[in-house]
DNA sequence: TATGGTTACTGAAACGTTTAAGTGATGAAG
DNA sequence: CTTCATCACTTAAACGTTTCAGTAACCATA
């Protein structure tokens, strides 16, 4: 099937291939007498004409392509999407490009290239990256011409736009609801918290908390890892040889969270009678989990959104920085246990 | 930041733009001395040279890119891929295609345009399709000359590529487990099973494996519906208001399975002990789930990596048609328990 | 010394658009 | 009856590549 052109379209109509064009997108500087335009549109009707948006963009320097850069959460692991948090995340943003006329170029992270050079490559309006990077490669980034919004990246002094939550206040959100329910051992389970990152902040968070009640941190108490179900099991383990002193446990992450609850549950520990739990990030897993996991809540979806919303913007002639912070919540479920004072105390010691 | 172009690296190597082109695709049937493409090379270091895709594209007529189109799995629900079965497979395919040196381009169903036209309008060197989709759209694709994989689709007489697996036998053996395991009363539940897809499949292997049993369809035992997790905890319920007649259910998805169980855990129920259930598709979910769920294992990453394998054949001249049907294998774990067959017969009655 | 074959390039067309600039026809103003 | 706008287009260059068809220089052969 030959691929019909602009000039086929000309030729049918009996016009020029800029009087189609013109006719097609519609430029409202130029003037085209309506039954031209309606010669063109049946012409293309006809020929079932399709643009072409590659020769388009090359003219135009305009792909309406959004590059989508999305982390390999684990190193050694080949499948990085698989985390529903990304799901949702790409879910929105593909949803509300489209709405917009775009579309997604997705990409993991190159091993050899860097984005900027993707971008380069594709020519894409703008970038979306998700999740931590080398700050090397975000500087590159930097000499583009393109709008680049980053997600939940903590950087220093970030010139790019930036969508995140307050990781640190709803580390602080979580621990406190734990402690008004009498808890005073609370774990600690986290991914790498010496990078600068959401798993960070959302271990100050825990600090703030603890110090704001009046309680010493104590490293006995913390079990940094990967943000991995399996590792949350093990960590399960890990706090049984230790002799489960925690009564509670704040999981930085909703899939370490369902994994400590897993975990527990295979030696026989109840949740919540025995340990409570609280997660980060309510995805669909905090609901499904038994039990359900009480968590801090955060609108991924319009996370994504305003990802796309920002670079339209930018587009748009919008360009001017945009910080934003999502608001997050506590979702209060079934993970969680009031437990008594006096018990605490007599356990404390 | 100026574009910098082949032209540029032209003048600065000293050559003319045809010659970088060729040194720059290594194109062993031109002869270019050592000492040019060394030049080139040089210069296309200096200038930090990055060629465009996009004219490339439209020259060659190769982009380097493969459209995938994923479903929305719920009509009212704008977003997609935040079920995990999707985030695996992108997952696989984007990996397995970047190693080829493609990129994605990525589609949720577009309302007013055709998936043609996507593939017309980018140019996508080839398609792949998740999902089951109104016929009439698939058949469109037929007048591209581009290869188009279908993966979890069933058509009548299929003219592209097939990924799919054996969705009939992988429901025949999750019902037959149940009947080894003394269950008689089991009850079904589904997505739409009235149109030709994997639900319909799942549910012929479910009547396969009761007719082998000589066990008679029981209609009050099916649930069909649609595959989310609140209908599978409505369904926990409607079987309660029912009696409880079903010692044992097979939710032909895993979503369905913890769905089932959260709604029967909600209502008291014990897993497995009063009702035992199977899932299917082994979602990261099965094994989260408390108690974890016995279900039917499909190779997810192989099915996407297939996909893209696929359309590298095409490209690379082997269009020869391929339906891949992958191996599934019940996965057993803790959702299901023997029973007695005199208490059966006895509950029976 | 003419002929032919390599070798190592270059020139220019082509891919399918967009868009600035140009043009001929018509009508109005002076 | 010129001149000047305005209208409704058309022309052609440009976007950044690839690739076919040269071609100039060199060497070998007869």
């Amino acid at each position: 099937m030959k691929r019909v052109s602009i000039k086929d379209v000309a030729k049918e109509a009996g016009v020029s291939a800029s009087t189609v064009s013109y006719v097609l997108n519609q430029k409202a500087t130029e003037t085209i007498s309506p039954e031209t335009t309606q010669r063109v549109m049946q012409a293309v009707e006809r020929l079932n004409y399709v643009p072409n948006l590659n020769a388009r963009s090359l003219s135009s320097h305009k792909t309406n392509l959004i590059g989508v850069v999305i982390p390999q959460t684990e190193p050694g692991k080949a499948f990085m999407f698989a985390n529903p948090f990304y799901g949702e995340l790409l879910s929105a943003i593909e949803y509300t490009a489209r709405k917009n006329g775009y579309h997604l170029l997705l990409s993991g992270p190159q091993s050899n290239q860097s984005y900027t050079n993707i971008a380069r490559n594709r020519n894409v309006d703008g970038i979306i990256i998700v999740g931590s990077y080398p700050s090397k490669q975000l500087e590159e980034l930097h000499q583009l011409s393109v709008p680049v919004v980053l997600i939940d990246t903590y950087v220093k002094d970030p010139v790019f736009h930036t969508i995140g939550n307050d990781d640190r206040l709803g580390g602080e959100l979580a621990t406190t609801y734990l402690i008004e329910n009498g808890h005073r051992r609370i774990a600690f389970i986290s991914g790498d918290v010496s990078e600068q990152g959401v798993m960070q902040k959302r271990f100050q968070g825990y600090q703030d908390a603890l110090k704001k009640a009046g309680i010493p941190l104590n490293n006995d108490y913390l079990y940094p890892g990967n943000v991995a179900f399996d590792y949350a099991e093990e960590v399960a383990k890990e706090m049984q040889r230790n002799g489960n002193r925690e009564t509670a446990a704040f999981a930085a992450a909703d899939i370490l969270g369902v994994g400590l609850i897993k975990g527990l549950h295979r030696l026989g520990v109840r949740i919540p009678e025995d340990i409570s739990v609280v997660g980060f990030d309510d995805l669909d897993l905090a609901q499904i989990s038994v039990p359900s996991l009480t968590t801090i809540g955060q609108d991924i979806s319009e996370k994504g959104k305003a990802a796309v919303q920002i670079i339209m913007d930018a587009i748009g002639g919008h360009p001017e920085k945009q910080e934003n912070i999502m608001p997050i919540h506590l979702v209060i479920r079934d993970s969680v246990r009031r437990i008594d004072e006096q018990i605490k105390e007599s356990q404390n010691d």
